[in-house]
DNA sequence: TTGAAAGCGCTACCAT
DNA sequence: ATGGTAGCGCTTTCAA
């Protein structure tokens, strides 16, 4: 492989002027256009690690979320990349699998490349993730949630209050008798506090006594949500209304009642959450409360540029909490 | 930020002996012990552009996909994952957008990491990637189509055979009158082999003039399907069996016979491909044609794994190509 | 506008 | 089992 020093020889200048060429910096065009015409010969590609090593800055914003194969969270990193791509930022990503651990596993090795930002889903992390985040003293920004005290910054909303929401918009319609169908791991935070606000909707607006299934390894899977239906009726035959922890869910429980014959809403009341495309498609189509997580990841990534450029000015990191919209998408299955 | 060389001196050893530590070389179990409590006390996390840049090895393996948020293709990516993961390495992702010439903007930023392998999806690109690559001298793996003439190795089906073979699948169910739905880009060549399929199974059971609308940009979603369908019954309204470049369109097509009351499979067909989560829980169900993303994704996993070892060992890259095997599901939509 | 030298933090290699 | 030295390929800094 061709070395800048090799492409400096060529061209008969100093591995300066190459580098300067490489960065656009000032360089006579007479020069600039020798130099460039030898890399383009030579296939001549930088050593992104040199690089690296010497000018102390890496190319990397570190990206963690439980899992990219949910729709939500592939969002979320496409409007990150699109963020920090013109900044000629790379995203090193990681799949923590709903796990902290794993998280902090991942995060240890990817701060080995020095990052300029990382940006983390949810709230909730290991003590040695904290530690590890304030030594490296890296930005931080946390999405999905929105913890009282961040890390550095956070974007995204209240699962607690946007389930309210949802349980709001049920009684509004006259349902009295509602289930929540959630899954089964403790691990999962925001699904924990839709069910949260599942529970305080139910107690404020005096509907009686939860009936909460929990079934399923996150990410909720269609097929989660109809067997976690199916015990909810063995458990509650009476119920009037199903709010499900996701769109996913939702449209197991949908297919369910199509199934069992069960008319959705007249006799069952489906309700999901995320707006994923299947609720705006299927028959009848799914309520659900909308969010925006191209939204999420592009701010994210803002937050994160402007807290690289002030931190190489040696400002100290900022605290902020951004507040996304989420909002109650009514259609026909309730 | 602490170095090798402070950890050194706090433990009163040479900078060799902390990099065997962690290296996980030969060392003295109580050196050992001193060594990695000083680590863990100081906080010290390996630069890892400084070990590439003097090892000559990177951590990393390039993947290109045309898009993180199709599920085909982030399953693969998953299972390419796991695949490295257990060997260090760490995924590079790249979305090419259906685009060959940002697959080859990728591939020259990210070929400045020195990967130890590169993971591309289709067999279509420019002339500057063959080249970029060929310089690199780094094992490549094709996923998702079986080149006659892999750069090195592939690991896929042909999209042509799969599509045939659901084509025949129509035949032998009576449907005479096919359409296909498909994208409208030039640039999604698995979306156009499919098509290929299609077209010389009309032509091989004999039925007539093809009925294709291409419609939408990859990836196809579900209101493509719809609205595709829309335009094709307008267009030849004696159809009576479609099939669909992917499950998505496939549900958009299914879900748009609701809307107008065409009962589905008895007036009309409907076929997907790719067998994703919402043709499996949908009524009806629907026929498709099975892969393994995983699969393919774990398989260049370990192909790149072994190309890698092998050019660590001066050996020179092998060509293979590695057939998937593929499945006509048959389920209620047709 | 261009060049020379120093050094980033680590590992390979050879010693001991 | 451990240490010293050299050097990976680049950018920073200073000089011309």
């Amino acid at each position: 492989m061709p070395t800048m020093a090799d492409v400096a020889k060529q061209a008969g200048v100093s591995k300066m002027t190459v580098s300067r060429v490489l960065a656009g910096r000032d360089v006579a065009a007479t020069t600039r256009a020798r130099v460039l015409a030898v890399i383009e010969q030579m296939g001549y590609v930088p050593d992104a690690s040199a690089g690296s090593l010497s000018s102390g800055r890496s190319p990397f914003i570190v990206a963690l979320v439980p899992s990219m194969s949910s729709s939500n969270f592939s969002d979320t990193i496409h409007g990150l990349n699109a963020a920090v791509n013109t900044h000629g930022l790379q995203l090193l990503l990681g799949d923590t699998d709903y796990s902290p651990d794993q998280e902090e596993r991942l995060l240890r090795v990817m701060l080995a490349h020095r990052p300029e930002g990382v940006m983390l889903t949810g709230s909730y992390h290991t003590s040695g993730t904290r530690t590890m985040l304030d030594r490296a003293k890296v930005p931080v920004v946390e999405t999905w949630d929105l913890p009282r005290t961040p890390i550095h910054q956070a974007v995204g909303f209240s699962n607690v209050e946007a389930a309210f929401a949802m349980m709001r918009h049920l009684h509004e319609r006259g349902y009295r008798r509602i289930g929540f169908v959630g899954g089964a791991t403790r691990l999962d935070r925001r699904g924990l506090d839709r069910q949260k606000g599942y529970r305080e909707g139910l107690q404020t607006l005096g509907l009686g006594a939860p009936r909460v299934i929990e079934y399923g390894e996150s990410p909720i899977t269609m097929s989660h949500g109809g067997e976690a239906f199916t015990q909810l009726l063995a458990a509650w035959p009476d119920t009037d209304a199903v709010m499900c922890v996701s769109d996913m869910s939702a449209f197991g429980v949908l297919m369910e009642c199509h199934r069992r014959g069960i008319a959705v809403p007249s006799r069952m009341a489906v309700a999901g959450f995320g707006d994923f495309e299947v609720s705006r498609h299927c028959f009848p189509r799914i309520s659900t409360v909308s969010v925006d997580p191209l939204a999420i990841g592009r701010i994210a990534g803002e937050m994160l540029l402007a807290a690289a450029d002030a931190r190489k000015h040696g400002a100290p990191a900022q605290t902020q909490r951004r507040a996304i919209d989420f909002q109650v998408i009514v259609r026909e299955s309730t």
